[in-house]
DNA sequence: ACGACCCAGATCCAAAGGGTATTGGACCGC
DNA sequence: GCGGTCCAATACCCTTTGGATCTGGGTCGT
């Protein structure tokens, strides 16, 4: 798992669309399928209910909504984590 | 960032020393050498105190301790995470 | 001075990750 | 039923990343 995959996927259960979320992360579409297929690989449980004939959205099953909750908190430490160092640490040289 | 260099980072930081991290982690000395330092460029900050010459600890800057406390939660949280989908999704297979 | 220890740099190679092109399935209008 | 459209997944290639080995510079203990 790393860091990458976790934003792919939460770009991807906000957008329901693969399509789109790549857009918005500027990559395009068949690298982020692909993470997130070895993504649900590595966790062991499918994420998104693709099989959901007739309706086209990427609909996340249950255990994606879990993870989606703590996807969140992870990116949102990551974040912190680097602003934390960057406020402490950024004041002192030129 | 990546999760890899966090953990590494971790490592090094419990054992204060490079070499004895890396055993640890089951990587050889140079890559772990090379990511921390990447990771130092990319936060703009050194994590760490080299320069206490006579002294070969690798101590923690006070930009290293901030970080430190983010990097276990971050490791946490994606453990906490693995656990949660595995958990409620390994249920059904075989 | 020599050996032990330690971090960092150089170099090489394998693996990962992204891009383009394409396929396959489902829906829609005709 | 047949093309057109939309979407995710696959195939294939190529660049980039990350790890391993080897080497160098520096410090300490003997």
């Amino acid at each position: 798992m790393s860091l990458t995959q976790i934003q792919y996927f939460v770009a991807v259960a906000e957008e329901e669309n693969v399509t789109r979320a790549a857009r918005r992360l500027h990559v395009s579409q068949p690298p982020l399928s692909r993470q997130l297929l070895k993504l649900e690989d590595e966790l062991g449980a499918a994420l998104f209910d693709r099989a959901a004939a007739g309706d086209k959205r990427m609909q996340l099953s249950p255990e994606g909504r879990t993870f989606l909750e703590h996807a969140r908190r992870i990116l949102a430490e990551v974040e912190a984590a680097e602003q934390s160092v960057k406020t402490s640490g950024g004041l002192r040289g030129t």
